[in-house]
DNA sequence: CGAACCTGAGACCATTTGGTCTCAACGAGC
DNA sequence: GCTCGTTGAGACCAAATGGTCTCAGGTTCG
């Protein structure tokens, strides 16, 4: 890896918890120069608007959230459990970047404008929908769930109030919204989807 | 109401949208300016900092957002089915005040940053999860739930889903999510938390 | 009706914003 | 080790930022 490949990298991880927390607009070049140890002739080097650099650390971020997300699910046997899996790693490993799930603060921030980085999360969304729905498919297809199950409803359900009891639980600065969220879902999964009992 | 009194409300009116979508820091005076159609020196003879006019514009959305969404619920006679009339009107009579519900915006802008927001915003989703919790609670003494239905857990519960429900919709542009987890709350409460089958 | 007060435009301010350009020093490949 | 391309600081820029102050015209009251 060549020293400006090394310099780009190393801005953006800088760069990521900073939009992150403080979002696009609230994130100017001076806090991005503060935290990344450059001046701004160095940053502009590398990227050629701020809205590049948002766009590279929101993806930064949330292949680091995505991995912490991860960790484990493999490991288990039954669809439902790794299911669970996912949802206890997204209660417990927050925030390998600061600032909380990416996905929500940018929705949040991109929403109503910034089509670039609208676009990105959008992507990143689906990616972590179709990754719970295709665990269901399978867990459907070796006979683990009920009949009636939709793997779509199923996906959908886990992330809303995940990101939902997220939003709370640090509004609130304490866990209790997402363990609320973490028990129940986990009830439902083994009530409503688990074919076993 | 004296006209000073008249123009400062519609400040408010004027700069609600604007803050609800582009946040805090993405809102500036000039947008305001333009919003309300009033000049600087205008705007500052009734608010001294351009905070002060944002966590009053919160306040403002909140209470607007708010009353949409207790219509139709004081005419129904079960705690179920005030609920049901709640979630309903979260997911059809969305933005009384364009972008989206100020919760959610206003947390996710304010989680990490500006106390005066913050703090309004904290009072706002107090008194949004008290009042689910005291309806379970009337319906509880009034015999309509099931045993052992926590009225906090079902008041968290609604309000995480339903907050990431309307993330997900906003971005994606359509209400599948919000139908989605309506539906399965509306399931919910009937299986799991009214007494009658 | 008139005095006193209230209102809001407009000019002004320092600071910060995102972004450009030059050039000295540095790194990498031969 | 020398050359040539890469790197990043620093000075620079126009525009926009949040905020102040004055003063002419309007409003509200006795």
């Amino acid at each position: 890896m060549t020293k400006g490949e090394q310099t780009r990298r190393k801005i953006v991880e800088a760069a990521a918890p900073i939009f992150n927390k403080q979002g696009y607009a609230g994130s100017s070049l001076n806090d991005l120069m503060e935290a990344s140890g450059l001046k701004k002739g160095g940053i502009y080097r590398h990227f050629s608007t701020k809205e590049e650099l948002a766009a590279e650390a929101f993806d930064y971020t949330w292949e680091s959230v995505w991995n912490a997300r991860l960790l484990h699910v493999d490991e288990k046997a039954t669809g439902i459990e790794k299911l669970k899996q996912l949802i206890a790693n997204f209660v417990e490993h927050r925030s390998p970047v600061a600032g909380g799930c990416p996905i929500l603060n940018t929705a949040t921030d991109a929403d109503d404008g910034n089509a670039l980085l609208r676009a990105r999360v959008t992507k990143a969304l689906r990616s972590w929908l179709s990754r719970l729905q295709v665990i269901v498919e399978q867990a459907q297809k070796r006979g683990e769930t009920r009949s009636g199950i939709d793997p779509k409803a199923v996906a959908t359900l886990i992330v809303a109030s995940l990101e939902g009891a997220l939003m709370m639980s640090r509004l609130q600065r304490n866990d209790e919204a997402l363990r609320r969220v973490q028990s129940h879902l986990n009830r439902y999964l083994e009530k409503e989807v688990s074919a076993s009992s």
